[in-house]
DNA sequence: GTAGGGTTAG
């Protein structure tokens, strides 16, 4: 038999001999078989530039693949996210009696912790035992890693001592095993020490995050980026700027400026201290934006109610040719609610579908709260309806959606389905569902609300349910009860916010005597002078809805001390809002209308020209004007009731 | 072998 040299180098002399594919394939097999370490470190080379499909055509030729062969192949396909095969691939390995080395079990490890596979991970751990490599490094950080993230998903809900805030605790047996893992290691390095903190950080655990730090400065090793970066949503958290300003300082020093996990984390942590500025200038300096950074600095724009930056940033990202992803779809789509921006909120919610993005509970839930602000509440349900799952947040953005919408028994059904399906209602949950109450009128079913919210939920009402609840009263007619129901929350009752919205209820009940005591109450431990202006508006307003027009102005001027600012409203029109000014005069003629509103219609004819007219007439009327199925949405109050929580409209009149 | 961004009220 001819030598594979001499094969080879007739075939190269002259390859077109071969004249049919089993020739071809013969040939190739040939080789390969004459080769078999060849074939081997070809595919270790593929491998480590992540080429799956030519690792896959050479692994597929191998009929008894060797170690290095089966590494290359199970590294490949979980770096390439194919966690199922590589796992399949060390199962078969396993199975072909190879010992898998220090090489396989990092890759096989994260497939364990990418597919939640606690049970799995953990017989892989047994058998990185079995083969006594619970000493190596690479191995031992491959298992803390996957611990420290797979407890979320062994841990059970538990709820400490604050009701609010729901925190998984970490799972005992868990961190036992992976304390176990980090004691065994007899030489833990920087990534270790890592992984540790990282682990602390995302389970709240600071202290625990802070000590590994020291531990570190007191072996002598050196913080790197991952530290760095793992450090600074704990110091965003506690809002320490100073600790914040040196980790700056030191990554400046250690020339991590332009590393973008670093610098991103650093816009996140001046956000998180009110230092927008900081934020916008960190993420100018980054020469290469990337998706993350791009959504990071778009969601600090929304948060802090830069909604107009934010949607000019996020029309940036598309333009310097980012793709969005799920993620900036959630952060860009408030910002569409805040600013009642419907035709842009369709837009988005359009390239939603084409992507598949509408899977996503994060971009739902804010889709829900958009179509609901913008008025189009059909949408808002059809959108919640298509959910396969519902989370606390888009049981609430629904509930609330209803509540402003006057869907008041659909508010209460859905609050009540979301308890039945054992979803754990919030503060915000309760604020919704109150202020169904409150626009309905239910005085009795929103009482017992509130007293299942503090005595089944141990929720600590703050001052939101207290207005709302106020407000309930207030609306009713129950007046007095509202009155002492205030007074008796006596700490909370020194907010004039708490009795703004039973002054407004005075007017629609023409109660003077009660406007009165209330305002001087208020007066009485008033610190406040903004709230005293607003106090003031609506004295004025009880006194005009009795036609004491004297008394109105009287208390109109007394507080303003010459500091008077002209009233403002404003109206939107299509995608732009308009303010004008505020008629004094318009305003003693109403009488009545009180938080009732209508849908007003505005002929596309008419548009700006006769804007003007309509806007004066609407505040003749007294209503508070929203269009909701044309083109043009507005919003006008001339009531000025505050807290007339989740309406639809935001209606406001700066006085 | 370790890293960053998101949804609900006003």
């Amino acid at each position: 038999m001819e030598s594979i040299q001499t094969i080879i180098k007739t075939l190269l002399k002259n390859p077109t001999q071969i004249k049919s594919k089993s020739q071809a394939k013969q040939i190739h097999a040939q080789i390969l078989k004459s080769f078999p370490t060849f074939t081997s470190t070809l595919l270790s080379i593929y491998s480590k530039l992540n080429l799956l499909p030519e690792s896959l055509i050479l692994f597929n030729t191998l009929h008894s693949p060797p170690i290095l062969a089966w590494k290359s192949i199970i590294k490949c396909y979980t770096s390439n996210a194919c966690y199922l095969q590589s796992l399949n691939c060390f199962l078969k390995m396993r199975g072909s009696g190879i010992y898998p080395d220090h090489n396989v079990f990092p890759s096989v490890l994260k497939s364990c912790t990418h597919l939640t596979y606690f049970n799995f991970g953990e017989s892989v751990h047994a058998c990185v035992i079995r083969v006594g490599l619970e000493f190596d490094v690479f191995t031992g950080n491959a298992l803390l890693s996957m611990y420290s993230k797979l407890q979320w998903y062994t841990a059970p809900q538990v709820f400490d001592e604050s009701p609010e805030r729901i925190t998984h605790l970490q799972n005992p047996i868990v961190f036992n095993q992976m304390s176990k893992v980090f004691e065994s290691m007899q030489d833990p390095d920087v990534v270790s020490y890592n992984t540790l903190i990282l682990g602390y950080t995302q389970s709240n655990m600071y202290n625990e995050a802070m000590m590994m730090i020291k531990e570190m400065c007191n072996i002598n090793l050196k913080s790197d980026a991952f530290t760095l970066s793992n450090l600074l949503p704990i110091v965003a958290e506690f809002m320490d700027i100073h600790k914040g300003k040196e980790i700056h300082g030191y990554g400046v020093r250690h020339g991590f400026d332009q590393n973008k996990f670093i610098t991103t984390g650093l816009a996140d942590m001046y956000a998180n201290c009110n230092m927008v500025q900081d934020s916008y200038h960190l993420f100018y300096s980054l020469p290469q934006k990337d998706i993350v950074s791009w959504c990071s600095i778009i969601s600090t724009c929304v948060q802090n109610g830069h909604f107009d930056k934010g949607l000019t940033l996020f029309k940036q990202m598309l333009t310097s040719n980012i793709k969005p992803n799920p993620i900036s779809f959630s952060s860009i789509i408030p910002a569409c609610a805040h600013l009642t921006t419907l035709p842009l909120g369709q837009q988005l919610h359009g390239y939603i579908i084409r992507n598949h993005y509408d899977t996503n509970m994060f971009i739902s839930s804010s889709l829900v709260h958009m179509y609901a602000k913008c008025g189009n509440i059909k949408l808002a349900k059809q959108v919640f309806n298509k959910m396969e799952n519902h989370d606390l947040v888009s049981w609430t953005s629904m509930i609330m959606g209803c509540a402003s919408h006057g869907h008041v028994h659909d508010s209460i059904t859905l609050f009540q389905q979301m308890e039945m399906e054992n979803i754990r209602p919030n503060s915000v949950a309760f604020l919704a569902v109150l202020t169904a109450c409150s626009h309905g009128g239910m005085v009795d079913e929103g009482l017992n609300l509130f007293k299942k919210m503090v005595k089944d939920y141990k929720i600590i009402p703050d001052f939101e349910h207290y207005a709302c609840l106020a407000d309930l009263l207030g609306r009713a007619g129950e007046l007095e009860e509202a009155f002492v129901f205030i007074k008796s929350m006596l700490e909370i009752g020194k907010k004039s916010g708490l009795w703004l919205p039973l002054l407004a209820a005075c007017r629609v009940h023409k109660n003077v005597e009660l406007a009165e005591k209330i305002s001087r109450v208020i007066w009485e431990f008033d610190d406040n002078d903004d709230d005293d202006d607003g106090v003031c508006v609506l004295l004025s307003n009880v006194y005009v809805s009795v036609g004491r027009y004297k008394d109105a102005e009287k208390v109109r001027n007394m507080k303003m001390k010459g500091k008077e600012k002209p009233g403002c409203s404003w109206i939107g029109i299509g995608n732009k809002v308009h303010s004008g000014p505020f008629l004094t005069e318009t305003r003693k003629m109403l009488n009545n209308g009180t938080g009732n509103r209508t849908a007003y219609r505005l002929p596309e004819s008419n548009r700006l020209k006769r804007l003007t007219e309509y806007w004066l007439h609407m505040l003749q009327i007294g209503s508070s004007v929203l269009d909701l199925s044309c083109e043009f949405l507005v919003m006008v109050n001339i009531d000025n009731l505050p807290l007339v929580r989740g309406d639809c409209i935001t209606t406001q009149i700066f006085e």
